[in-house]
DNA sequence: TCCTTATTTAAAATTAATCTAAATAAATCC
DNA sequence: GGATTTATTTAGATTAATTTTAAATAAGGA
């Protein structure tokens, strides 16, 4: 079976960002390193973390929590904050464009788009408030209507 | 003094809407509707919470939150998550311009900005996924780098 | 005024996340 | 390789925001 993430490629920096920070180099660390880049939805900690415990492997929630929070600060996951719902949601990041967010306010169904205004936009706002930009999240609510499309589907 | 706010014309339409959804006008209704309506800021549940204390007026969180909850379901009120911050944010929401916002993530002051092209960029993406849009949500995180902005300022 | 039942309430329960202090295990030292 | 140091993990307690529950209250109609 041929690769089919970016596995690797992140392993190899998050290799380079413990070494650089004098951190260490943990099981746990690598394993859910490994588990973000397999997926490809907008999952919750607690997702993760039973998806440990149903395959057996042994980790607690704090080392899910905390190894994610690290992963966001190395920059390899985002995080962000739904519509409602109380919890936050993670994506892997590396190799992805900038992207946004369209959801089904029905199903919950997440889409992904990108739109080169939302950056000039951005820009805009930078220079006339002469504030330096960090980041901005963009999500828009719908409805997609599929058929088989229902409340909390 | 003038009227500088407008629980006048919001208060019409709680009226109406009671009505027309067959529910009871209760003193706390109207007093949360004019409290958030007194208010400028982005404030979460708890605060208003804590506002009706001091000044003496009671009322339970439950029907804070429930309150509030229902404003929003009737326009009246828009809710937002903004990041990292656990609590969700509520502002009054009539006579009001649809606006994004741009927050400072050493002092968490917020801006409010309104761009036209977001609307260009809803449009594309209700055409484009054909679905029909309810709204959207842009916040944008930046340094306001003013002299008295700190940490948790 | 009485009656029905929506609404409010205090308190308990839930959920997501963080903190704590003890146990474990990387990385370093010899 | 074995001992040592200390970062990391862990289970369990704790906090914060919100929701639920069931009893008490009060709006609106008869």
């Amino acid at each position: 079976m041929f690769e089919q993430n970016h596995y690797r490629e992140v392993k190899a920096i998050l290799d380079a960002k413990i070494e650089e920070l004098g951190l260490r180099k943990t099981v746990e660390r690598y394993k859910i390193l490994e588990e973000v880049y397999k997926r490809d939805d907008h999952f919750e900690a607690d997702e993760l973390y039973f998806a440990f415990v149903e395959r057996n492997f042994s980790v607690s929630k704090s080392t899910v929590y905390n190894t994610l929070d690290l992963l966001v600060e190395l920059g390899l996951v985002n995080k962000r904050q739904f519509n409602g719902s109380h919890a936050a949601r993670y994506e892997k990041s590396f190799g992805r464009k900038q992207h946004s967010h369209l959801i089904c306010v029905d199903c919950n169904r997440v889409f992904e788009f990108c739109d080169p205004r939302l950056q000039a936009i951005q820009d805009s706002i930078s220079q006339f408030y002469q504030m330096p930009i960090i980041e901005h999240s963009l999500i828009i609510y719908g409805q997609c209507q599929r058929e088989n499309c229902q409340k909390n589907g």
